[in-house]
DNA sequence: TGAATGTCGATTGGATCCAATCTAACAATC
DNA sequence: GATTGTTAGATTGGATCCAATCGACATTCA
């Protein structure tokens, strides 16, 4: 039977403005590739896809030019950004700086359950063949090593980077073919030692090598 | 005389559409206290100080939501966002990240030309009396050393936290009186000595003090 | 022929209007 | 006396309408 938590929780994921829906369902087309990079978001178009005026198709564009994820221009509407070797190495230097940090104040706070709940999780992706399915678990994985740092900007702002990083995942993917799930066991490792330069120096091989191979990637494509 | 360059460039500092005229002022008025926080932010009287309607004041406070400044909530509206020792440690926390990381990429590639207008701001900055044009030329002698590493998104959301950080800057005037011209210096020598490790732990110390003061002077106001 | 200018359609920015939601104060009930 | 229901006012969310701007194509003039 469903307890009263569990109905408000249910209630809950549901978009409390119409702003909201348009925002989470956009964001989540174009991580998704579902709307490839350059595509012209066209407010009327969009409007009558939703069954929504304009104006919360406005407002949920702002949001996403704020995070990164649309160009806005004066007058010439939105369009999906562009994805490139240059962005996604910016991708991967944001996420170098906020991780680090996310996992250096973390880790002296870290529980014995947190890195148990971290192993489960590494062990579902190695069960994991869904592409998307495994950029959420690798989000989530990451996200509870940093949780026990206690500070929700600095959380905040490194999982908004690491769901951006999924728009390169599927290139990462068709390289390397596998998630860097040794370095993810590393820093549960580090974690479980309370190593913090150890932790660290696996998170940033971690970067490091998802970075080399998809810059080539990319290298061998322009070629 | 001026060159039709000068005016080009005079018209181009006015604002394109309202909305971005209404961000930017707000942004300003909030980050110089201006609108302390906790401020209730109601659109209707803003839409009639700013001589606009209400909808580019909507999508001005959407922006400022993304960038932190703000608090939305459905139905409620947006306030200022309360200042607190927790909120500037996580500004602390994320700029520690982000720097370090700009740091790294620009160093290599900074040039003499660089490193003399960084000397220059540093000693603008022992002029200066005004706390508000302090902020700002800190920032720049920040940028500056950054911009070289040629990472766009990584320097602006490096900009937007230092920005951020105005907020906070009359609390840690009011402690130490000074601006950590010491560590400023360190900087700028270790860059020019090409010495990494130098500059990033200089860099450390710059921002560890700053916030040891700050927790310092919340420390006492709360007691 | 080629560059500058004018016109037209498409699209966005902004204003106004209406509906939905929240807050607060007061009345009613247990 | 405390909780709950009700109602009025304020405030925001969303829809519709109008004006300003941009791009492309046709036109004109050197």
């Amino acid at each position: 039977m469903a307890s009263l938590s569990d109905v408000i929780e249910a209630g809950g994921r549901r978009f409390r403005t119409a702003t909201e829906y348009v925002a989470a369902t956009l964001k989540q087309a174009i991580l998704a590739g579902a709307l490839p990079p350059g595509t012209p978001l066209r407010q009327e178009d969009l409007a009558g896809r939703f069954e929504v005026s304009r104006m919360p198709i406005r407002e949920a564009l702002r949001q996403l030019e704020a995070q990164g994820l649309v160009d806005f221009e004066p007058h010439r509407g939105a369009i999906v950004v562009e994805i490139s070797l240059a962005d996604a190495l910016d991708n991967f230097a944001i996420r170098g700086g906020l991780e680090a940090q996310a996992l250096r104040h973390s880790l002296p706070n870290l529980t014995a359950a947190d890195l148990d709940r971290a192993d489960e999780i590494i062990a579902e992706i190695d069960r994991e063949d869904d592409v998307s399915r495994m950029g959420e678990l690798n989000r989530r994985f990451h996200m509870t090593l940093y949780a026990a740092a206690g500070l929700p900007r600095l959380l905040a702002l490194t999982e908004q980077h690491l769901v951006a990083a999924d728009r390169y995942l599927r290139f990462h993917l068709a390289t390397d073919g596998d998630m860097g799930q040794v370095d993810h066991r590393a820093m549960i490792a580090a974690c479980r030692a309370g190593d913090k330069a150890a932790a660290l120096a696996a998170l940033d091989r971690h970067l490091s090598t998802a970075r080399d191979g998809l810059a080539g990637f990319f290298g061998s494509r322009s070629a």
